[in-house]
DNA sequence: TCCATATTCAACTTTATGGTTGAATATCTG
DNA sequence: CAGATATTCAACCATAAAGTTGAATATGGA
């Protein structure tokens, strides 16, 4: 039903891949808030969070509504589900497993076509 | 229980920001892969793809084992389940709701110190 | 040993990122 | 209108990213 082209998620990854947006997006999941508001808890020049914030904005993260010159960004999770869709391809390789031996059962489990015995010590 | 630092999420959401990792990662939920084997799909050298192999392995994405000449590769999912937990602070914003008019609800909800009866025209 | 295979390394190019500062623009307010 | 506030823009800088090519390294096999 929900179908998500692969393309769309790079910004989404991408934009999720700075502390700073992720903070950001923290925000606004209590409240909408202002640019200023948004760049206020960051370390950083107006300008730099502006970027930041353009940056959700193009991923499909926020929304902006201007109201005289204050914008007051809205977060809108759409995207972020359909990352998390593609998250869950993944959840069998953890659900119910320890993480490492899970890569272990796996890998043999997968791997039909080649069955090695047991894995070699490194060469170095 | 499972606690990640969110520092340790950037490497990972910056890893999946790029379609040729996240279709790397998808070979290795198939199974092992070399290196060669992972750079077959995708139409770059292959010192490209070994870099690319470098920025999921750094990301504690996969991980390596050497026989002889092959590095044989292995999905390791487990900070996939971080980013996984992290998103899934955001599904109350678009579980059973659509998810333009969720921000909406969600808004009025969650802003108790904003009580707006209805939402502005556009200024503009 | 010789050659092919598997992978990385080094150097380089181009473009993107994340930050800065100072000026510009627009709006609100007294 | 004048000044303060909100935000962006433009120019710039440093570093990272993503790709290339060609050489280096290591291993496997006849």
């Amino acid at each position: 039903m929900v179908e998500y082209l692969s393309s769309s998620l790079d910004p989404v990854f991408h934009a999720l891949g700075d502390a700073t947006r992720r903070a950001m997006l923290r925000q606004l999941a209590q409240s909408p808030r202002s640019v200023t508001e948004l760049a206020a808890p960051h370390d950083m020049s107006l300008a730099a969070a502006s970027k930041h914030i353009k940056v959700l904005e193009s991923a499909g993260l926020i929304s902006r509504e201007v109201q005289g010159r204050t914008h007051t960004c809205r977060l809108n999770a759409a995207p972020l589900a359909s990352a998390q869709e593609w998250l869950s391809y993944y959840e069998k390789f953890w659900t119910s497993r320890l993480d490492a031996l899970e890569a272990l059962l796996k890998a043999e489990d997968a791997a039909k076509a080649k069955p090695k015995s047991k894995p070699q010590p490194k060469s170095k």
